[in-house]
RNA sequence: GGGGGCGUAGUGAAGCUGGUUAUCACGCUGGCCUGUCAAGCCGGAACUCGCGGGUUCAAGUCCCGUCGCUCCCG
């Protein structure tokens, strides 16, 4: 499934590829969120145009809105919406942290109410696999439960021992799956900030020998620098067979951190929900559209992108269209960020190659702006 | 010519029987956003209430005058 191709000898960086049922996806790779079997103010036309091979949806929201039944008389998520490249889906695990209120965690699963409509629900480690298993999504994510920074040990170790059972009881789940179609499961390590649960959890979810490794609970509120230790601690324990995969990580700033710890994946909302929000990435840190002092500004975004949006608009025009809430402003902004994140990996990719990796996070750091 | 209505931030409005720093929306403006409940969220600036006078301890809020806009009748 991984084939790591090439290792920076001054850092953990390296290069490789994931080989996936909808084609192979070369790494370090950032994955565009696509929550509602859709990445928001896109269309998958475009996706394949930047050229992404492996999006995420969200077991969540799909569960939910259309619901299963759907997805399967569909014959799974690709097929339903069109997305002809590999899928990666999120469990709901996410959900459970950020929808709290509404949530009830037990060792059966976590019983919890629809955002949308109040209803009740209960999602298990293994109705989650099932879910991903009509899907038919090519990297699953087990359930787990992501915790917040500033808890105490002790909650940190129960969301630890509980995602590790789960994760026990996935991996049981999946290899009840037909073996066609059936896409790979990844582990998730939680623990908190505690280094300590943090080498627990991974021994647990290394020892169940699955195709992938997922570092979870990071960047929840921690500052950067707590990021960067934690998660180059945790990674260092992982072997280096198999791909690495942070969850949650989209600026530039801390995927660099990550690549340097040995991740091979990310996925974020950050550059698309800012985009829609009037916020690009440019080389020289981030353009807030909607201030005063772009109004009229008749030059690209950002000139050292070549996608088309900067080929095309302007700053002046593009804060136009957030001031106008056209939504062809969105549009335009998310197709930018995402074109910034694929072409800035591939940047990354092609450092590692040379091994020049840290040479090129450090200039590209001293243009765009500090992790802090 | 007669009668009625209205004039409150850039715009549109709320302010009942008069009472502490005049409210709301849009706009303007700053910040935030990291496994999406998020084309969102949180802040800020800006009106002294058409103008003049009066009543009152106190007036956007009552009275008189005046200017402007508007509607109806002639």
């Amino acid at each position: 499934m991984f084939t790591v191709l090439e290792e920076d000898p001054e850092s953990r960086a390296r290069r490789g590829v994931l080989r996936l049922r909808h084609g192979d996806v070369e790494t370090p790779v950032f994955m565009p969120v696509g929550t509602n079997a859709a990445v928001k103010a896109i269309t998958h036309l475009d996706l394949e145009e930047i050229g992404f091979g492996l999006i995420l949806g969200n077991t969540y929201h799909v569960y939910l809105r259309p619901g299963l039944d759907l997805i399967r008389a569909y014959g799974g998520l690709h097929a339903f919406s069109g997305w002809r490249r590999n899928i990666l889906t999120d469990s709901g695990g996410f959900q459970v942290f950020s929808l709290a209120p509404l949530r009830k965690i037990r060792d059966e699963g976590v019983s919890f109410r629809s955002h949308i409509d109040g209803s009740s629900h209960l999602f298990t480690p293994e109705s989650v696999v099932e879910a991903q298993g009509v899907f038919g999504s090519d990297i699953m994510m087990p359930l787990d439960v992501c915790t917040p920074s500033g808890i105490t040990r002790a909650e940190a170790e129960k969301a630890l021992t509980m995602t590790s059972a789960w994760a026990g009881r996935s991996k049981k789940a999946w290899l009840g799956l037909p073996e066609a179609g059936r896409g790979g499961l990844f582990g998730i390590i939680q623990g908190n900030f505690f280094e300590d649960l943090r080498r627990r959890s991974a021994e647990e979810i290394l020892g169940l020998d699955l195709p992938g490794v997922a570092i979870g609970g990071l960047s929840v509120g921690e500052s950067p620098r707590r990021f960067a230790e934690l998660l180059e601690f945790t990674s260092a324990m992982l072997p280096k067979e198999k791909p690495r995969y942070v969850m949650g990580i989209g600026t530039p700033e801390y995927i660099l951190e990550a690549v340097g710890s040995g991740i091979d994946m990310f996925d974020c909302v950050f550059p698309t929900r800012i985009a829609r929000n009037g916020c690009l990435f440019t080389s020289r840190g981030r353009l807030v559209l909607k201030r005063e002092e772009n109004r009229g500004l008749d030059r690209p975004p950002d000139p050292d992108c070549a996608c088309p949006v900067c080929a095309r608009y302007s700053i002046g025009y593009l804060r136009h269209l957030f001031k106008a809430r056209e939504i062809l402003g969105p549009m335009l902004a998310t197709y930018h960020n995402l074109y910034y994140m694929k072409n800035f990996l591939e940047k990354v990719s092609d450092s590692i190659k040379k091994h020049t990796f840290l040479r090129f996070k450090k200039e590209f750091l001293e243009l765009y702006g500090t992790i802090d």
